[in-house]
DNA sequence: GTGAAAGCGCTAACAC
DNA sequence: GTGTTAGCGCTTTCAC
């Protein structure tokens, strides 16, 4: 925190020159052949004063921040929140930060957003793209941007992506339903959104209920919907269709499902999305199909830099597996 | 995203200096008697081509760099999350971005932090200072950086701080607890910690036990304590003490205490500080004193804004009150 | 092996 | 009113 030192002061102090000091800091002094004394000289001295390169000037001149962008569509939302920060510890590891926001569900914020962190400059993104975002994207890769999505992706822009498993978790979930002789009529709660995600978990909802031949019923929610209003559309859904079981595909519609019973005193046997401190705690606990958040942002990180050192490299896509983790809500009374 | 557009081409193109650009595009055209009709021509242009003047360029120039360093102890707790999104908000509004992280319990950490976002020259810092910040703190006023702290603030330094106000918020909990007459033995579980919002929430509970004459009973958990050994902490700490009503001084205490119910079928009378939606959806729903986030966030922005604008200003202290939400957990029965 | 100097793209003092 | 130019602090080419 002392007074800030520059390269000029050091190389002035140690009578040697201003280059001299950048190829040894830049781990160049084999290359360029300077002497082990001297290297080590500076690297002494530096670390003495505790000299640190004004990244800034350093930006501008090799054109690398040595920042990340995270876009999220809503950092309170307990997953992405969990997923922000085991991204920043990755990050943080291989010296990078994060530029952070909330996107929402405003495709022209988002827009914004990443032309601004764009305008800064980041060496990479990491986004979970909401719909419409597909242009704005596209426009990040023409440009050769590093980037890769999260928890859904864009069918139409061949990009990097680390997705969970949705299909076979819901898959699993569905069948785990059914298994149970009760379980005659078994429905899925699920948002107005054509993203990836929901679309792979009705899926896996599906074939289940295929191989099974049972009938499905399938209820789905307005994204910003009031909340009383969704807890409505769920009580009648459940009540209308006589439902034993209901698949949940994302924590904040199973939540609902909760307050759907805080309210009505009614719960069939449940199973939701992402896994939350409420379902352990609810009585019963509630079976959640959860995702592996540590290894997805391992991933994210591991896949957004190796982009960033080759530019060249082909867009990867990594699939992580997710835990069908089951509660009292759908074990046999 | 455009390719990138330099201020020299404009003035090529346009047929003026650069200088003149630049002071009509930082609003100086007046100052600098400009004429309209070229001012004008130019912002056309400008906003014609999309041209952004390069960040990182004017930062190394200007030495502001337009973004704010948010340091939070855990990102993924919910209140911290939910804190951090709306001061993103705030702060973008003002034509800020954050860079975050997550310090956790670690001193060394943070301060490595710290120097690191002050390596990165960010132009401010919204900090939870954890214990054994004081110094680098105060080494970052000593260099005139302007810094905000919140949830709690350090005694001994002299810094603008937005807090709760803890004491009247735990006071008017306990008196709420002891209005009751079943609650004979009132309880508070807090943390083995010295951070200012601990110790006012239990100066708060204190006080109130005083007006009543009430005996006091205080557990006090380790920070990082096995939740299993937590939970059997706080059981004892009830039966022993059979008490009839406890106070916990954080949500995340709060949630523990809602597993002791869970594994063990008990619970007395409770109130959390923090509301979180399982408070509200648990059976019975929770009483809570609630922090106002969005106006914390909203002060922590136009303080540290402040600051930035004006270096010499006075420290500024901001307590901002918190709402007691009765619910059943403390109903008479 | 080491140093001088040319930028990276911008702002603003100074000159006219 | 507008243009010339010297930096901000660093990296890296090229010359010696």
């Amino acid at each position: 925190m002392k007074k800030r030192i520059l390269i000029s002061d050091i190389a002035k102090t140690l009578g040697v020159s201003v280059t001299t000091i950048s190829f040894i800091l830049n781990g160049k002094a084999k290359e360029k052949r300077i002497s082990d004394a001297l290297t080590n000289r500076v690297l002494e001295y530096v670390k003495k004063v505790g000299y640190k390169p004004n990244q800034l000037a350093q930006s501008l001149r090799t054109g690398q921040t040595k920042i990340l962008g995270l876009l999220v569509e809503d950092i309170s939302n307990l997953f992405f929140a969990n997923i922000a920060k085991h991204i920043e510890e990755f990050a943080y590891a291989s010296g990078y930060h994060l530029l952070y926001c909330s996107m929402g569900n405003d495709p022209v914020k988002a827009r914004e957003l990443i032309q601004l962190f764009y305008d800064r400059q980041v060496d990479g993104f990491i986004i979970t793209p909401t719909e419409g975002l597909e242009e704005v994207v596209g426009q990040l890769l023409k440009n050769n941007v590093p980037v890769v999505l999260f928890d859904r992706y864009l069918p139409q822009v061949d990009t990097n992506y680390v997705i969970s498993d949705n299909f076979t978790g819901a898959f699993k979930a569905t069948k785990h339903l059914l298994e149970n002789p009760d379980n005659k009529r078994i429905g899925f709660v699920s948002l107005y959104s054509d993203q990836t995600q929901m679309r792979d978990r009705m899926d896996g909802y599906m074939k289940a209920l295929d191989q099974y031949q049972r009938q499905a019923y399938i209820k789905k929610i307005q994204i910003d919907e009031q909340e009383d209003v969704a807890i409505a559309q769920i009580f009648e859904f459940i009540e209308d269709n006589k439902l034993d079981a209901v698949l949940f595909a994302t924590n904040y519609l199973a939540i609902t499902g909760l307050k759907v019973h805080k309210k009505y005193g009614k719960l069939p046997a449940m199973i939701a999305f992402d896994d939350h401190t409420i379902f352990k705690l609810h009585e019963p606990a509630i079976s959640v199909v959860s995702q592996k958040i540590e290894v997805i942002a391992e991933e994210l990180v591991r896949v957004l830099l190796r982009q960033i050192r080759n530019p060249q490299a082909e867009a990867k896509h990594v699939v992580v597996p997710c835990d069908l983790k089951v509660r009292d809500s759908t074990v046999v009374a």
